[in-house]
RNA sequence: CGGGAUGUGGCUCAGCUUGGUAGAGCGCUUGGUUCGGGACCAAGAGGCCGCAGGUUCAAAUCCUGUCAUCCCGACCA
């Protein structure tokens, strides 16, 4: 391709809307315009990404077994009734009504459409495991689209559905899909980590994440120092492995303490470390009021309590509500005396003497005591993991990183078979309910969190297997013969090779051509220019790298090959 | 949904306080000079100042409404 040709309209300056690196350089290196608030276009660059992506995704889940389907965007309310989730999902999701008043989505997501698919046609064990796929834009309204593709309103997706006649085979999908997936990152040349997750609102029990590592991220990662144990924090599991104290019990007081309400208030107020002190969460669970405790320095995880309470809704209280009940109003709220059910995290038992509200406006206690003072309903893990804390696996130290969530896999198990009716009858000529999977990578994010990753200030950094283009041949003076016969004969050559090359024949000064090639991030750069040239070399560079190789002009096809296929 | 900010040529922004009918840089077009890290000179094209009302002799500027975009938050006391 000739750069003369390219649409790829860069910009000098950065656009006022772009925070993060990704959304920056992705609009200034001319991939993707806005249409919209969250809704992009993709540019012939973008597009020959987003292609090399697919096509690694492709095939790595055509080796799986799976096949490629294409399912409607637009999805019958009926559908989304009959799994619940018309009423569940919310105003996430896209709603539409046609001219005879019927109501439809943009699907946000394909199970509801495969699993009538498949209930449709499939009714035999002997038909499974079914895999099933479609690389395809999906349509979420984000409450707030942020950092261009990253967290964008319509988006491409590979979603794979697993139909299987029992755990054990389900078990065997899932396993394919994990692989595949550890293929298809190592593929794209890009660092990732594997994290045990929280299957969330999709259902289902296990699941994992497929996280970029980049500064930017939005999701934050555990991993062990020793062992291969990695998680979101929303799922770590939290060891306690602080002794209880042993110090002695002191006698419960009450202070006063006008106008103080925070941990840090009391920090500054009395001098008590946030690990002396006990927050005092008020929550809704299913329209039930409670009281969660954590340590003053600890966040709670509401996943986890989520999870242990088995409610549908989990809302934190409003302060009318708690101050009816409580007689105080946040952050003069403690356990002792608290007139509902407590729940706490694990480290509450083992505090000595530590400090909360008194559920009394400017008051709080002092030398509280667990089991003496006040007694919990539940004692559980349901705080948030932090650097520092024990592995569970190995007990070994924990770190924390960011990452970007570019897949997710999780075993659904039969809620969705099971709420449409989807069943097939086994060998014993017995009905039961098909067995599924669902496995998805955001392709589009995946581009950015590529971009993400692997940039610098001069622009992206393209991993080789998805770079628009690999080569990008740069003669200086595309107004001097000699340079441009031997740039259009390297050009042509490489075209031979199958290399994928751009050919920046634009008569621009030279900074100009460095300037684009760096930011639209082509991985090799060969310059021609006319001091290499009176010794019948060209230069060739990495973008990675700041070296310049000079090599001789018959053998910059093999330099090439070599860098391209390291 | 709550808070904050911003909407002025393709991009970045000035002008608004103190109303008088629009500017700069970049980009674009033409000609010339240049030519190894975003050149220079000259001449051009391009905007009813987000939209709708209102105040006024007169509105980018003041008032009201509305739409859009961006940021922060959306319940960690």
């Amino acid at each position: 391709m000739k750069y003369s040709e390219l649409f790829c309209p860069t910009l000098r300056e950065v656009p006022s809307e772009a925070e993060t690196a990704s959304h920056q350089l992705l609009l200034r290196a001319g991939y993707i315009r806005k249409a919209t608030a969250g809704v992009y276009s993709y540019l012939p660059l973008a597009n020959r990404v987003l292609k090399k992506v697919m096509n690694i995704v492709r095939e790595e889940m055509d080796r799986a077994g799976g096949q490629e389907v294409i399912m409607p965007i637009i999805q019958p309310r009926e559908l989304w009734e009959q799994s619940g989730r018309w009423s569940v999902y919310g105003d996430e999701m896209f709603r539409l009504t046609d001219r005879h008043n019927r109501g439809f989505a943009l699907g946000p997501t394909h199970e509801e459409i495969i699993t009538a698919l498949v209930d449709g046609d499939v009714h035999s064990y002997r038909d499974m495991p079914l895999l099933l796929y479609q690389i395809q834009n999906k349509y979420r309204d984000e409450i707030r689209p942020r950092f261009g593709l990253m967290r964008g309103r319509e988006f491409i997706m590979k979603d794979l559905y697993s139909f299987d006649v029992d755990n054990e085979a389900l078990e065997i999908s899932y396993r394919k899909m994990y692989e595949a997936y550890n293929r298809i990152f190592q593929r794209l040349n890009l660092d990732y980590r594997v994290v045990e997750a929280d299957s969330g609102a999709i259902g289902g029990n296990e699941s994992h994440e497929f996280m970029v590592l980049a500064d930017t991220g939005e999701s934050e990662i555990v991993y062990c120092t020793h062992c291969d144990y990695a998680a979101n924090v929303e799922k770590a599991v939290c060891m306690l492995t602080s002794e209880p104290m042993t110090e002695d019990m002191l006698s419960l007081e009450k202070i006063n303490t006008p106008g103080q309400r925070t941990i840090q208030d009391m920090v500054e107020f009395a001098g008590i470390v946030p690990s002396q002190q006990c927050k005092t969460l008020m929550y809704m669970a299913d329209d039930k009021l409670i009281a969660v405790l954590v340590r003053g320095d600890r966040e709670l995880n509401e996943i986890k309590l989520k999870n242990i309470l088995g409610c549908q809704n989990l809302y934190m209280a409003d302060e009318h509500t708690v101050r009816e009940v409580c007689g105080a109003s946040f952050g003069s709220l403690g356990p002792v005396g608290m007139p509902v059910e407590i729940y706490a995290d694990l480290e509450i038992a083992n505090l000595r003497n530590f400090t909360c509200g008194a559920n009394e406006d400017d008051f709080h206690y002092i030398n509280v005591n667990p089991g003496r003072d006040f007694k919990p309903r539940l004692e559980a893990d349901l705080r948030n993991a932090v650097a520092g804390d024990a592995c569970p696996v190995c007990k070994n130290r924990l770190e924390m990183i960011l990452g970007i969530e570019v897949g997710h896999i999780f075993k659904l198990g039969t809620k969705y078979s099971s709420a449409m009716g989807a069943t097939f009858l086994d060998q014993n000529g017995q009905e039961l309910p098909m067995v599924m999977g669902c496995y998805g990578i955001g392709v589009s994010r995946t581009m950015a969190a590529a971009v993400e990753q692997k940039h610098d200030d001069n622009g992206i950094i393209w991993p080789m297997p998805i770079a628009p283009f690999q080569v990008i041949v740069v003669p200086v003076n595309a107004n001097k013969e000699d340079q441009m016969v031997v740039a259009e004969q390297i050009y042509t050559e490489l075209q031979a090779e199958g290399i994928e090359v751009l050919l920046d024949d634009r008569d621009e000064r030279a900074g100009v051509k460095f300037k684009d090639a760096d930011l639209i991030g082509i991985p090799v750069r060969i310059t021609i220019g006319p001091k290499a040239l009176q010794d019948n070399q060209v230069e060739v560079k990495k973008r990675w790298e700041d070296e310049v190789n000079r090599v001789n002009i018959d053998q910059v096809v093999n330099a090439v090959l070599t860098i391209i296929r390291a």
